[in-house]
RNA sequence: GCCGAAGUGGCGGAAUUGGCAGACGCGCCGGACUCAAAAUCCGGUGCCCGAAAGGGCGUGUGGGUUCGAUUCCCACCUUCGGCACCA
């Protein structure tokens, strides 16, 4: 027996295993009904190299992989690189180079780190975000969605980040934030460009019900898409003839609006405050407040501006006050309020501030006073029947608002697609005709933001002909986040190196949906979002069958490291070391046994030593067993039903139970047996049995050791199967309780009646001693448990 | 403030449908092998009392339901996430 030795043996395997493709997945031919399985880990962003959070979510999608293969599945097991994006073209800024050969450096060398763990991948399919192969379709895609209207250009507020000079997504503003750099954001009002991911709200949320999600992380969109049903009121403000809808989920409490709040953003204040007394004060507020950055704005204190308006209550027809407030958003409702301080808080905080009058109109019951013809009612059924009365009157309509804001999306960054679409002076905004695609990322001078996107100091580039009328034009100098990219290349992978179309819809439509997809819960409301957009939105175009991407999700928990957790911005344990020590057999098994793999996992390399030592063992015990003969069939020793009960739990685990953790537990007990009856006529296949199963999780040892065991390619053999007749014993364990408390344990045929596992409980000495004569009444639990209480 | 998840030995964790709490592993203790060490192997290991037999206690805290609760219900504490002037 030679001495286990990972780096040989690992090397051999991948070797084998590359030459023969074992891992590619061809396309279906026609009339192909294997079962088949998509098994997508979120692709890495390629900046550095891999940390331990990517070794446990990759090697979690490996132990999938495996075991749905050997169950007789085609699966479909993908990798591709988020290769576009800040951090790149930030370490060209700091360290000179390209950002395309940072990029490609790094991709290189987390393909090496991939291949070394011997993740079975099919790496024909590799995709990366920045190959014009790649962006060619990110960017037709694009001009699909914008013929559908539903990417679109406007002026409106946006997030910007001082820092890294560029616009940022209301998904990726962390408390006031930026995700990456954590910058304080500002609020600016830019022209950018959207997806009108609004339109699919209503969908993006019933869709829910439909996919097998972690409910947290459904509360998590659920919550960001915020819907809520109400109504919508007009508000007249007679001096100027126009109408202002306001928002509310009380319409019941109309009657207690005794004042009127625009947000300081809103184009109403300008209208409101021209030929007013008051127009310097409110139009010098405005200004003010609109630039406050959002933390600041937060703080409690109330502040604002009467505007010398008014507008009628269209519940009383009073006259009420309009003021301008900053507590008012301009991105939430309409941004305007109908103010009732008796029922708001905020609203009661900034009647009493400056002296605005208090006007209760729900008592403690629920029930409306000062109301009218509505006194008495309850509030909930007042608010229908108001809004239907002022909806008789032309003054409201129920309505639902949403919470969910359109997607943000160009960047004014070097680092990403462009945008096809070129600015002509006479036609306008002209889209980059198909056979154009795709519009090449150019090189410039210098990434640096100054004022205004890289690509327009390209001006080379930036000048062209407009595809329409032949005139001047310029190009769109701003470009495509990354999440653009990666809310499609799910779908490239089913058809990678078409270059006609970005993907064939029958072969989008045979793979997907997506099985199972494993990755970080931080991506709950944007990564998720959007592309459960995307899918909406092409499938509404006929360019593919479906509408979710991903049927089943997995959050892995986060490797934490000095209490922080690993990520591509944290950097961390880099696996190059651990493998170079201990293989990548240990690393994979060891990762997965720190606990249930959706909790988080303090980083610590205690522990990978025991691991290495248990595939030692291993080695040691299942080459001691190959020295046995081979077991015969239908053998049913202990040590036989020990192997079958493994077969069992491990398949139960993985299969069902979706862990990853105990199934490692079971074959560790496993090979304690075996070691303790080395003689025992089920020996050799105790040690088969655990190569088998254990194989999904350290492949190449368990390659090796199969071959020792007499057999060949584990990687394509059946999973193997357990007789459940073993597994039924003709005895069983009983277990005695008096008063519930456990006093003994006999061991008695299994299948007995109650009345005889009563009377078995009552002949032992030591249940005799606790009930000492006195009348009792058992409880039975059939070949488990009798509890006699006195 | 609102919403959600979690809390089990010295440590990581197990207990799947209300039925033996602590599987498996780490660490520690004892032993074998060794001149010695490493490696390996064997045994022990929740806490308290007890020489032992045995008994008591024990899954964040306090209550409840039940013959029986780590598991279900109520309240609270702590930690971690999401949202937050959302009308």
């Amino acid at each position: 027996m030679d001495r286990y030795d990972a780096k040989t043996i690992e090397q051999k395997w991948q070797k084998v295993w590359a030459d023969e493709g074992a891992f590619h997945v061809d396309d279906p031919q026609p009339g192909d009904d294997d079962p088949r399985f998509y098994m997508l880990e979120m692709l890495p962003y390629p900046s550095g190299t891999l940390h331990m959070g990517h070794v446990l979510n990759y090697t979690l999608g490996d132990v999938v992989t495996h075991f749905r293969r050997r169950n007789g599945t085609k699966v479909l097991r993908p990798m591709g690189f988020d290769s576009f994006g800040l951090p790149a073209e930030n370490a060209a800024i700091r360290e000179g180079g390209h950002p395309r050969e940072i990029t490609e450096r790094n991709i290189a060398s987390i393909e090496n780190q991939m291949k070394r763990m011997g993740w079975a991948i099919d790496w024909d399919r590799e995709v990366s975000a920045h190959e014009p192969t790649f962006y060619h379709w990110t960017q037709w895609l694009f001009l699909r969605l914008f013929e559908e209207g539903l990417a679109y250009r406007k002026a409106a507020p946006v997030n910007w980040c001082p820092n890294d000079q560029t616009v940022l997504s209301n998904e990726h503003v962390v408390d006031g934030r930026c995700w990456r750099c954590g910058f304080i954001v500002e609020v600016r009002n830019m022209e950018q460009w959207f997806f009108k991911i609004t339109a699919y709200a209503d969908e993006l949320l019933a869709g829910l019900d439909t996919i097998d999600w972690p409910e947290r992380t459904k509360k998590i969109q659920r919550q960001h898409i915020g819907r809520s049903e109400g109504a919508e009121l007009l508000f007249r403000v007679d001096e100027l003839d126009i109408d202002i809808p306001v928002f509310t989920t009380r319409a019941d409490t109309v009657f207690g609006a005794t004042f009127f709040v625009v947000a300081p953003e809103s184009t109403l204040v300008d209208t409101l405050a021209e030929g007013s007394e008051h127009k310097e004060d409110v139009i010098s507020y405005a200004r003010v407040a609109a630039a406050r950055p959002t933390e600041e704005r937060q703080s409690r204190e109330k502040s604002g501006v009467f505007t010398g308006r008014y507008a009628t209550n269209p519940a009383t027809g009073e006259q009420i006050p309009i003021w301008v407030a900053d507590y008012v958003l301009m991105e939430y409702g309409t941004g305007a309020i109908m103010a009732v301080p008796a029922h708001d808080d905020r609203d009661r905080e900034f009647a009493e501030k400056f002296e605005l009058p208090i006007v209760p109109v729900v008592d403690e019951d629920g029930k409306l006073i000062n109301s009218a013809q509505f006194d008495g009612q309850p509030w909930r059924d007042a608010s229908k029947s108001i809004v239907a009365w002022l909806g008789d009157h032309g003054r409201g309509k129920a309505s639902i608002n949403f919470r969910l804001r359109d997607w943000s999306w160009s960047r004014q960054r070097y680092w990403g697609s462009p945008i096809p679409i070129i600015y002509c002076d006479a036609c306008g905004m002209v889209p980059v005709p198909d056979e154009q695609l795709p519009v090449l990322l150019p090189d410039v001078e210098d990434y640096r933001p100054k004022g205004e996107p890289p690509l327009a100091s390209n001006t080379e580039w930036l000048k062209v002909e407009c595809p329409r009328c032949g005139g001047p034009g310029k190009r769109e100098a701003d470009t495509m986040d990354t999440f653009v990219d990666s809310s499609w290349y799910f779908l490239r992978y089913c058809d990678p190196h078409d270059n006609q179309r970005p993907f064939a819809r029958e072969l989008v439509d045979y793979w997907m949906p997506i099985d199972q997809y494993i990755g970080g819960i931080d991506h709950a409301k944007g990564h998720l979002l959007y592309s459960r957009f995307f899918v909406k939105a092409l499938n509404d175009m006929g360019l593919l069958g479906f509408r979710e991407p991903f049927q089943r999700l997995f959050h892995q928990g986060w490797v934490r490291q000095d209490g922080k957790r690993m990520s591509k911005s944290q950097g961390g344990v880099s696996p190059d070391e651990l493998i170079d020590q201990f293989g990548a057999d240990p690393i994979r098994i060891y990762i997965l046994t720190r606990g249930p793999a959706d909790q988080d996992i303090d980083w610590s390399p205690d522990g990978i030593d025991a691991t290495a030592r248990f595939i030692r063992r291993l080695w040691r015990v299942v080459h001691e067993a190959a020295a046995r003969p081979v077991s015969p069939a239908g053998v049913d020793t202990p040590l036989a039903v020990k192997a079958h009960e493994t077969i069992a739990r491990v398949t139960d685990d993985i299969d069902r139970r979706f862990v990853f953790n105990t199934p490692v537990a079971a074959v560790m007990e496993l090979i304690n047996e075996l070691s303790k009856a080395p003689d025992d006529p089920a020996a050799r296949f105790a040690a088969e049995t655990a190569v088998s199963v254990l194989q999904p999780y350290t492949p190449h040892v368990c390659e090796e050791l199969w071959g020792v065991l007499g057999h060949e390619r584990l990687w394509d053999t059946p999973w193997p199967t357990y007789d459940s007749s073993l597994l039924e014993s003709d005895t069983v364990e009983l277990v005695l309780q008096v008063n519930g408390k456990v006093r003994d344990r006999v061991v008695v045929p299994a299948g007995l009646s109650e009345d005889e596992l009563v009377a078995r409980a009552k002949a032992s000495e030591k249940v005799q001693a606790h009930i000492d004569g006195r009348d009792v009444k058992a409880f039975v639990v059939p070949d488990k448990l009798v509890n006699l209480v006195i």
